[in-house]
DNA sequence: TTACTACTTTAGAATCATTCTAATTTTCTT
DNA sequence: AAGAAAATTAGAATGATTCTAAAGTAGTAA
């Protein structure tokens, strides 16, 4: 794990949230906020959040879910992750960090990054600044 | 459309190629193989290969295509790279090497190995092994 | 509160990369 | 050349995501 402690997020803290994000504090996003937003590091897509919020008796509409993040994102409160399977995973461990992931199931697992020494960067093409640096194992389970 | 295309290799040499890749040479095959294996480091998806094919006069359905990016995988011809915009790249690049992305353009330019250090591993999680390390500097153009 | 307006949600359609299906064609072997 | 196996193909299907445009909601000023 990062050391990141789960704290357990109100819907009053969520609106707070987003009000700092300058985002609305619909019922929807606040929704999405208590879960995504709580402290625990995950990676989930938009359709297991959808399943997600489901189970908590707060379904929505499935492009409610995708404007959100998509919201979140650019707010800095989650991170995409286009690694694993055919959908973008949202990250929310905003720390530093870099990813297992196991090919058989798409399942992302966090790196911690004291765990790994970051390489020295190799000059960048002219005209460009590094946006985010990013290692990816690929796993596959011993046969 | 028409873009500037390196001389490709011989189709006796490309059939000779997917021979030893126990791959039959059919003529979509030898014509992929004629522009894929020339030895340059490249990256494509399947639909800028198909336009490619059309240009060089040997158009084939799109299927055909995905079919043999597919096997020639398998045998180690190609390999998939995920990590730029939502189609996938095959890169004829088969050294060990990492990837410059344009996140504008999703363009991939590849590291040259010997300017990177490869950092030192964590252990992995039990009961798997590493399959592919891939390092990814998403870049972006300085305004 | 009311009214206004901008923002948000939503169902369903559309898009796009990729995969699948089932029929036809080609390759390889006798 | 003939038969069996493999490959190609058009078009349909799939699945993640985005778009559309209509209906609902939230912030705000009167
Ligand atoms: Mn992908
Ligand atoms: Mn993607
Ligand atoms: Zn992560
Ligand atoms: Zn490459």
């Amino acid at each position: 794990m990062t050391g990141n402690h789960p704290k357990p997020i109100s819907p009053e803290e969520a609106a707070e949230t987003l009000r700092a994000a300058s985002l609305r504090p619909t019922r929807q996003r606040i929704a999405i906020a208590e879960r995504l937003l709580d402290g625990r590091a995950r990676h989930v897509s938009a359709e297991q959040l959808r399943d997600e919020l489901v189970d908590y008796g707060q379904p929505m509409a499935l492009a409610t879910i995708y404007n959100c993040l998509h919201q979140f994102e650019e707010a800095g409160l989650v991170r995409p992750v286009h690694h694993a399977g055919d959908a973008v995973l949202y990250d929310t461990n905003l720390c530093d960090h870099h990813h297992f992931v196991d090919v058989e199931t798409g399942e992302l697992i966090d790196i911690d990054p004291g765990e790994i020494i970051l390489p020295e960067l190799p000059d960048l093409p002219d005209g460009f600044e590094a946006e985010t640096i990013e290692l990816t194992v690929r796993l596959r389970r011993k046969s």
